[in-house]
DNA sequence: CGCTAATTTGACCTTAGTCAAATTCTGTGG
DNA sequence: CCACAGAATTTGACTAAGGTCAAATTAGCG
């Protein structure tokens, strides 16, 4: 028991996703064969927007932020990818040039797969692919909520919401969930919710006040998750 | 020549969506028979939020709105699905119940294919498979976009770009776009772009003052969608 | 023709964006 | 360890966008 990894998964080390469990030992072979896994500073561009993609990213550690510009220049993320994540198959599969940007927001470990091995292992694996069309349609399911929440909820309501989706990115495991910190920058967390800064500053304020989050530097702590529930679900 | 169709297209009569044509001949006959076709009246709902699909659901003419709810019942319309739309897959395959309703505006005719029927293509038809995952990575595209466009455009420059998607959705084969007519009731389109119904009736007005688009009762016809498409783009 | 539902208009008010200035943080070099 | 430049954050004052409510008008339909 002192060692309790098996082959397969030393064959996919690097690459946490579910999906590449999937695979045979053959294929996870080959994956580890075309693999690169890299460590990267924050504010490196995995790959910017109009790129047509030569691989995919494995997020190993750290956090990505994907974002798009919008027409005034402004960003706004769409996403705050952590370890497990897979970036990039989206674009590539779509066969169109990539609409949004993927940054580090943290030192991370990313290990990329190239095009032609993973298009290889689609069309060779059924159950592969099948598990990626799962994903693409639950995050389908996602992104819907998400148009609804910002044509209808106002700002306020936006903001509880997210910071208790944070709480979930920011969390490690089987960390007590009062201490988990959420670490972004005021500007982020205002182009996640698509609102300008300084109002993001108010209302966290607000939220301070009413001992619902801790705010210490730029580092925030969710105190009463059940009321920031409450808020995010008004009106 | 007076008959045109060949033999593969008669056994998917009623199924316009292109993925289809990636099936064998035998498959084609497979969902021949499982398949059921319907003419719906307008306000009929196909399926509604948290059910568990039975199939999915082929559009062969008419116009479904596909909504979500929004916390004070408002609801928040994500799609304007026309002929050759397949809907229910997403739910399907993500395997989650519905997170949206799927309801007729006019007349529809609706070709339903059963679930099992369509799994079993589904692992039998890699290709049909792929082509799925395509269009749900092409939708998860099209998706990003509308965030970014309801997290950071104003009402006028969504709806301004909206009329200009509803052109497509609204335009027939071969048709001028010029006689192009949107039918819709404001209430619809205001829960489109996530706005108050009078709003949307406001900058409708003022776009015809423009002599941007034509009104007559609930038909919107678009006059000039250059200058639309510049509203739709500024800021 | 009359009834109901949809659309339109007006007045008012709340939310959130903008701009400018002040303050606090942060990392770097001495 | 400290000072400091540059960046990020915070605050205040003002403005504009868009929501709400109520009432009036129009349209559609049996």
């Amino acid at each position: 028991m002192s060692k309790n990894s098996n082959s397969s998964d030393q064959l996919t080390a690097g690459i946490k996703n579910p999906c590449f469990g999937l695979l045979s030992t053959d294929e996870k072979e080959y994956v580890n064969q075309a693999k690169t896994e890299k460590t990267l500073k924050s504010g490196h561009e995995l790959f910017g927007e109009d790129a047509t993609l030569k691989g995919v990213y494995c997020v190993n550690k750290g956090k990505v932020k994907i974002y798009k510009l919008g027409n005034d220049g402004k960003e706004q993320i769409i996403d705050i990818a952590k370890e497990s994540a897979l970036l990039g198959f989206r674009t590539m599969l779509a066969e169109n040039p990539s609409k949004v940007t993927a940054e580090t927001l943290e030192e991370c470990s990313i290990t990329f797969i190239p095009r032609e091995c993973f298009m290889s292992l689609l069309s060779s694996n059924s159950k592969f692919q099948g598990a990626l069309l799962k994903l693409a349609c639950q995050e389908l399911g996602v992104l819907t909520d998400s148009i609804t929440n910002y044509a209808q909820q106002p700002v306020r309501e936006r903001l509880a919401g997210m910071l208790l989706v944070l709480m979930g990115t920011y969390k490690k495991e089987e960390q007590d969930p009062d201490t988990v910190e959420i670490n972004l920058s005021r500007e982020d967390l205002a182009n996640i919710i698509g609102t300008a800064t300084e109002t993001t500053i108010r209302i966290l304020r607000e939220f301070k006040k009413k001992e619902l989050i801790n705010i210490k530097g730029r580092k925030i702590t969710i105190l009463n998750s059940h009321e920031l529930m409450k808020i995010a679900d008004t009106q």
